[in-house]
DNA sequence: TAGTGAATGTTATATTTTATGACATCAGTT
DNA sequence: AACTGATGTCATAAAATATAACATTCACTA
């Protein structure tokens, strides 16, 4: 599903609607892009143009707040989930199987802890209803 | 996955997204709504609103017209569209099952002709790459 | 307790985007 | 040539967004 992660990555959104979205301010999103949670492109005119992937670590933002986590702490889990990513990476581009890798991750899963999964966005249909009145 | 129709018929691309989406001018887009070929929905700041079916739709519309197809066509085209839906529910209602209706719709399609299934939106990835510049 | 900083609210100003309506153009038809 | 459908263009008004500054709230702590 190439196709799928393309549309995810697509900067359609207004602020606007992210905002009805999140459920955020727009100024607690633009505040998170300044702490560089997240980068969202600009248009022509210099407006913010945001991706669903976009409104998916915006809703684990919020999640990781309502946790207790600050900024420096959700920045700290984010620089974390990179570097594992990156690792896989480099272990898929050394030839090891798919499989391989998911034990090696789990390995680390387990050394590290306390990198608790955020709640996938979209389960909660309140979001859904704030859109258009 | 209902989820996912759920997803594409939310309103939240603006007329610029859509735009660059379909590489349609805002006249354009204006102009099919005024002839009721699609229905945006409106923002509370009476601004409009689409949905990825409404950039499926336009993406239709678009292929029908460089198929010479006129814009009362293409309303003629969708009347039957949805005559044909409505009969697939009434016969879900009464209890047909969904192979037997699938037989019936196909000849409906032997019958009526001329309904060409217009090319899936998303195919071309020219419409992906006019985004943010 | 006063002070500090993180997260967010609020307000003002400038720019961009969109809506609407009118008039113009252009190609195809009669 | 006149007519019509589809679209372009322009003017005007309103809405949405960007940016920056200052205010507030709350938890923490010296």
């Amino acid at each position: 599903m190439r196709e799928k992660e393309l549309r995810r990555s697509m900067s359609v959104l207004p602020i606007g609607t992210v905002m009805k979205l999140t459920d955020l301010t727009a100024r607690q999103i633009r505040y998170y892009e300044q702490q560089d949670l997240i980068k969202p492109l600009r248009n022509e005119g210099n407006r913010r143009m945001y991706s669903l992937n976009d409104v998916d670590r915006l809703l684990e933002i919020k999640d990781y707040l309502d946790d207790g986590l600050n900024i420096s702490g959700i920045k700290e889990v984010y620089k974390k989930q990179s570097q594992l990513e990156d690792e896989r990476k480099r272990n898929l581009e050394k030839g090891l199987t798919d499989s391989d890798v998911r034990k090696i991750l789990q390995d680390e899963f387990l050394n590290i802890g306390g990198l608790k999964p955020p709640s996938s966005s979209f389960d909660d249909p309140n979001n859904l209803n704030k859109l258009n009145h």
